[in-house]
DNA sequence: CCGCCCGCATGACACCTGTCACGAATTCTT
DNA sequence: AAGAATTCGTGACAGGTGTCATGCGGGCGG
């Protein structure tokens, strides 16, 4: 029988977290786990920042965590999450498959990683796995992230990069970031070259389809 | 009681289709709006060729469409499905609120446009709206389709700025297109102008942004 | 203390981009 | 049938981009 008020009542179910900056797909999200029967969804986040003040105030079992949120992302609410709950796994469940992203993702201290592809029946199993101590990483997705997970742009070209991307002009860019308009074509062009385009708006691109910026 | 048998058993149920592209998103809806005893899901589509298949199959009372899948688009399949079964009214159900979207989306013969970011409560409401035979919109993206909804581009400015948009030259998208370089540059700086950017990685990403391309 | 590395800046050069004017061919409207 | 509009193409010009070499200042390691 479970004692009223017991702060972790001890039914067995997972206590689960639910953070996706889309009510719909957060509420959905929550209706399908909710089937299960050993699952329990006790928390919602719209954003990184909710997700970390959830976790914390929660304490669940495991998180679902999508990446791109507005504000703090998903990448660092995970880091933050895993260094503040002891108990508390973090799934990421995103939209892209972005080799990026997984590696980031596995230092940031997530548990597991799944891409909105999935088949529905499988995230509660992956779930399961998680709460369990197992690593869920889609075989294909790890090895992509060895070659190409790793992120080859230093800090100062991911930013400028991002802005290029944009449309944005070097001399607009450099006032931006406070460099100089000829730093930031050394930094657009050295980016280039690491990604392997032939222009800024192509190496932009790429970064992005990576998980790179 | 019901009929064994009957092709369309007359229990008063909603009957739905749901079309996304991605497995996990589209379990997850299904799972939410089965929660709701007047609605019963029927059918599942991965992609917009798949939405029209299956809509004629089953003869949804409302289909839910993503926009963005591969293949043919939602906004294609609605125009596809609303021609071929006069008796499914479809919902738009998409990420992005983008006022192009919408604007084609309603062309296209959709009676609903509802954004992700929406409550997971309302969805299940604006499919009964629709059943009724209402229109489902929100009012705040209605107003901005009005102003930003038509799309100024040529048909061949389109292309030509989806290429831009990817990094591309001028000549290599002008042997994708079979034009000129010279015309790509024209087309190019035409859609720049129209769409009011500073250069063509701009311009594109307005463009995308409002829902042109 | 010295040498090396990194980040930032400048300048030069070739090439690409964006704009504009003009013309030809095709299509559409009157 | 004729005129207008649209699409495509070419060429010229100014500005932006990408690359490369070089130099300076600060931090770090030996």
């Amino acid at each position: 029988m479970v004692t009223p008020g017991a702060a972790h009542a001890p039914t067995g179910n997972i206590r689960l977290l639910i953070a996706d900056d889309q009510a719909l797909v957060r509420g959905a999200l929550g209706a399908l786990l909710s089937l299960e029967g050993d699952l329990e969804v006790v928390g919602y986040a719209g954003n990184g920042d909710e997700a970390v003040t959830e976790a914390q105030r929660l304490r669940p079992d495991v998180c679902l965590m999508d990446v791109q949120m507005p504000g703090l992302d998903g990448l660092e609410a995970t880091r933050l999450v895993v260094a503040a709950c002891e108990s508390t796994r973090v799934l990421i469940v995103t939209t892209f498959a972005k080799p990026g992203y997984l590696r980031q993702a596995l230092e940031a201290g997530a548990s597991g990683f799944v891409v909105k592809d999935t088949p529905a029946e499988q995230l509660a199993e992956a779930v399961r796995r998680v709460h369990a101590g197992s690593r869920v990483v889609d075989p294909a997705l790890a090895e992509a992230s060895l070659f190409e997970g790793a992120n080859p742009l230093s800090e100062r070209e991911r930013e400028v990069l991002k802005y290029a991307g944009d449309g944005l002009t070097a001399p607009a860019i450099a006032a931006e970031v406070f460099l100089s308009a000829g730093t930031v074509r050394n930094l657009l062009s050295a980016a280039i070259g690491k990604v392997g385009a032939r222009n800024r708006t192509a190496a932009a691109r790429i970064a992005q389809d990576k998980g790179w910026i």
